[in-house]
DNA sequence: CCTTGATGTTTCAGAATGTCAAGCAACGGA
DNA sequence: TCCGTTGCTTGACATTCTGAAACATCAAGG
């Protein structure tokens, strides 16, 4: 226990600004997604699978659920054309799924209209990005030249972070 | 369209970050309530009731779903003896949703164990917090002196946010 | 070769969340 | 009193999720 309680004011704003970050950011994911008849679950899956195939098993690692889940959800996918199973060549027990063409087209789409992020961060200026990125990053415990690599469910739209600067020191 | 595109890198990365600490907040908050054995869902509104009873309607609007919805859900708080419903005696259609004692209790339990934000914020100075609250407000587009009142989900553990301090600058 | 165990996926049952439409109850004014 | 509105519940249905069981495949060891 650190002297930091949450009793302290200026701590609880923070929490109480962060919680509604999450709220909002959540509110534009699930809706970006409802334009395209897409729920956050498939959206996702579809974001992840941008980036190329992959095996069953590593996205229900990065979303942290159960495999069987999966299942469903690319499932639903399959069935619009989004996404299709193949059988890995070299391990005939794993099915990688795959974007289709169209699957492909509608996560750039998607990810082009989910304004987030993007949009209410353009009223800060260079600077103060930087030291939000150097404050959100100390208090996420990162690794200062660590990328969000595949440490875990960015649930972003499969960007790959190209992280790599320098922390320049937040004070 | 501004000039802050999506490619711009800073930009991207600390998009990149909100995202993670979406994830992060979420992966805390389920498992916070996992340990009370509720969802997330229920001790959202579980919360909320800690500040007092309200309307189905008004936890809808909350929640930002179908009343029909919360219904199930106070449904589920109620049969476990942490919520109940009262009927508001100036107008007898609406029901008031009230936490229980148990249901208080668990709440203020609840609230405790949610350590998500005051742990890795104990890595930043007071100095770096004001920082930080500032930045998480231009960037909500928040009225300076405005609290987070009853403008939206807080998706925070029922506590009023005491802001009403001014916005120091942040730059 | 053939068992044995481990691994990857799917299937099934069940719970919870969510939407929508329909229904009922109560309010409030004409 | 009648009628339109408002608040809540119910029912049917889709989706997401878990956990246990089934199945196929791989990788060794006998």
């Amino acid at each position: 226990m650190t002297m930091t309680r949450r009793t302290d004011p200026l701590t609880v704003e923070v929490v109480d600004l962060i919680g509604t970050v999450v709220a909002r950011y959540h509110q534009e994911y699930e809706s970006a997604a409802a334009r395209y008849k897409l729920t956050g679950a498939q959206a996702k899956v579809l974001a992840l699978l941008n980036s190329g195939p992959l095996p069953m098993r590593q996205i229900a690692r990065w979303l942290r659920c159960e495999p069987s889940n999966v299942t469903g959800i690319v499932d639903r996918l399959e069935a619009r054309g989004l996404a299709e199973r193949r059988t890995d060549p070299a391990d005939r027990r794993i099915k990688l799924a795959a974007a289709t063409e169209e699957g492909h087209a509608t996560a750039e789409r998607l990810r082009d209209s989910l304004d987030f992020a993007r949009e209410p961060l353009s009223g800060l200026s260079d600077r103060e990005r930087a030291v939000l990125r150097d404050l959100l990053r100390r208090m996420l415990g990162e690794d200062p030249a660590g990328g969000t690599g595949t440490t875990g469910p960015d649930v972003n739209l499969g960007r790959a972070s190209d992280a790599g600067r320098e922390v320049t020191g937040a004070k």
